[in-house]
DNA sequence: GGACAAAGTTGATCCAGATCAAACCTCGCG
DNA sequence: CGCGAGGTTTGATCTGGATCAACTTTGTCC
């Protein structure tokens, strides 16, 4: 492994805090590999045998059931996916998919849960990422189940303007195919969304967003931490 | 608090492998009470203070945004609840309050994370406690995603037929609206939903639900552990 | 640079589930 | 025992978002 992807996921708050031996024992286990795109890496119902940190690229976390698919997340460089199902040792709920070439690091379950044992920083680091994890699955059911398709996208623009330093405009971080899938509705419901949303001080150019008139937008989404999940997902 | 009272928590996942001085630090920093039903006990957004174990009675976790609210969850006896947002020191994302006259133990955050910090076997389970939790939102979200409003009616009465024993026959735990905003619908739209079950082997008289062809009802929910949730949710 | 595939948009139509309104139960209580 | 309030069901209607189909745009690969 690359120096620099080390101190990238040393670098992790999941990892900051651990001791030097123990990191080293971890990353002694690990194994860095490169991964074209559109790669599946876990399908949902296997057995969790490694947490994966993704240094490079961009993983997609999705579901299915009967002939139904839906996108759960985006996890971008640098961050760690699949965490609790290496903690139980128990089948992976999600699968994930490289969405470009990706630079992955896969950590053996079984070291992860060794280190947790042993290394108190890395404990309480652990709890800290599920605990934050836990809770933006909360929120995104109570977006589900709380907002309309127009609002759940509102709300989405707006995180993502906060996310890339306030600035009114920027670019969707994914396609927008991706995006309707992880807010729940079809493309065409998203493309229509989207049109709505020009009456709430919203411009929308290819995948260029400028937000015209953020107080417009403030009023229809209301964003509220409680529910808009801050950072990366995706 | 009685002996037999602090025997169930004792015996919770939880806390079952902590020290004895450690479980009994907890305890002797925790407040026993009884609240009537209906009563408030946590508004979403307020810093975590608490950890809940619920002794006797029953808790709805729910959420709302603007005027419209939602059921997240049912915590029934013995269990804890809000973990998460203790772990973190963080506000809640959910509100809680009391279906009917509970009794419940309040255990202050800090203590909690204290008791973390010092004992390993306590350190262990909370890991398995959150990520069991965050599992189990990820599967709501999954459901509501990727399951009808029929299809989430007929996944929860098969679960809760596994949850009793394998019984063909059992009570709904709660009332019928409770049910329809956890399932994210309207309880008119649960109304029919239970008639629509009819062709697929479900007959319902009152709060009394029958399997009549288990078969059938299995053909149309494809149950699968991946999406459905086990145990008392609610 | 042209051609082909995939993503995105637009329009027409459909339908699951929401909403609104009116019974109809059920159960606690004076 | 009747009465009232809240829960549940039923019916009528509406609508947000899905589906289906056609078209346009964008990106990719010889």
């Amino acid at each position: 492994m690359r120096e620099e992807d080390r101190n990238d996921i040393r670098n992790l708050p999941l990892f900051r805090n651990m001791t030097s031996p123990a990191f080293d024992a971890l990353m002694h286990a690990a194994y860095d590999q490169v991964f074209p795109a559109q790669l599946e890496l876990i399908r949902q119902g296997e057995v969790a045998n490694f947490l994966h940190v993704v240094l490079e690229g961009a993983v997609e976390l999705y579901a299915n059931w009967q002939d139904r698919d839906t996108t759960m997340a985006v996890v971008q460089p640098v961050a760690t996916f699949i965490l609790a199902a290496c903690m139980r040792d128990a089948p992976y709920l999600m699968s994930a998919r490289t969405l470009r070439r990706s630079r992955i690091v896969l950590i053996p379950a079984v070291d992860v849960r060794a280190a947790f044992a042993r290394d108190h920083g890395f404990a309480l680091a652990t709890v800290q990422e599920l605990s934050e994890g836990y809770r933006n699955f909360v929120r995104h059911a109570k977006n589900l189940k709380l907002r309309n398709a127009r609002e759940r996208l509102g709300a989405y623009l707006w995180q993502r303007s906060l996310d890339t330093g306030g600035a009114q405009g920027f670019v969707l971080p994914q396609e927008k195919r991706l995006l309707a899938s992880y807010l729940g509705m079809t493309p065409e419901s998203l493309s229509r969304a989207f049109k709505a949303l020009r009456d709430h001080g919203v411009h929308i150019d290819g995948m260029r967003v400028t937000i015209t008139d953020p107080a417009a937008l403030a009023a229809l989404v209301q964003p509220n931490t409680l529910l808009d999940t801050a950072l990366n997902i995706p």
